[in-house]
DNA sequence: CGATTATATGATTATATAGTCATATAAACA
DNA sequence: TGTTTATATGACTATATAATCATATAATCG
C-alpha cells in the first residue's frame, strides 16, 4: 500500500457523480438522509451506499438523532477540491469549442 | 448528462494510483513515456495507456518530437487538487491514529 | 405491543476499469 | 532497405463499482 492509494481513495470518493450531487447538497450544510436523497434525486438504498462510502473515505461526518442520521462535509477542502475541478472542466469545454470554432 | 459527470471524470482520472504517479513525476515537467515508466514502475502499456486517457480527459498536454511523445500538466490546478487531497488524507490518518491512541 | 418511519444491507446484475501479453505502427538511422 | 527504438492498441482476464429490489434493523409513537 504507496501513500498514492491513501491520495487516490479521496480522490475516487469525489469522482463519481452521484457523490457530487450529493456533496453540492450539503454545501448548504448538515441534512439527514430523508432530505438529501429526494433533493439529489436517487434511490433511498443507493443514497445510503454512497453517504456509508464517503464517511468511511473520511469526507463526510455522520451524526444519529432519534431516527435520523444527519451527514455532513467533513473537511472545507472537499468544496475547493469540486471547485478547482469545475474551473479545469470549464476551461476544458470552452477550449475545446473555441477549438472547434476555429476549426 | 448531468454537470456532475463532467465534474466526476476529472476526479476520477485523479483517483487512481498509477495517475497520481504519473502526475507526481510530472510535477518535474514535461517528460516522455519512455522518461515516465521506469519511473514509475510500470509497464509501457499501462502507462501508455494511462496517459492518453489522461489526454482524453483533458488533464495532460502531449507534444509529438520524432519518435517520442511528450507529455505534461495542462492545468496548475491538477497539482492544487492533489495537494488538498493529500491534506485530507493526512489529517484523516492522523485523526484516526489519535483516536486509537485515545482507545 | 403493533404500526410507522428512517436508514442500512444482502443478493444480484450490468458495466467499467486496470493490468498483462503480444503485436502493430511509425520514426530514425546504419 | 532492414533494424532498432518509442509508443499505441487489440484481446483478454480479474476485479471493482453502481444501481436495484427486497428485506432487515432500530427508533418513535399511538
Amino acid at each position: 500500500m504507496n501513500i498514492t492509494h491513501y491520495q487516490a481513495e479521496v480522490l475516487k470518493t469525489l469522482g463519481q457523480s452521484t457523490r457530487l450531487k450529493i456533496i453540492d447538497f450539503l454545501r448548504l450544510g448538515e441534512r439527514c438522509v430523508c432530505e438529501i436523497f429526494p433533493a439529489i434525486g436517487e434511490e433511498q438504498s443507493n443514497t445510503s451506499r454512497h453517504l456509508n462510502m464517503m464517511v468511511s473515505s473520511g469526507i463526510l461526518f455522520r451524526r444519529k438523532e432519534g431516527v435520523k442520521i444527519f451527514y455532513a462535509l467533513k473537511h472545507p477542502e472537499i468544496m475547493e477540491i469540486v471547485d478547482l475541478a469545475t474551473l479545469i472542466m470549464t476551461r476544458e469545454i470552452t477550449g475545446r469549442h473555441s477549438l472547434l470554432q476555429a476549426a
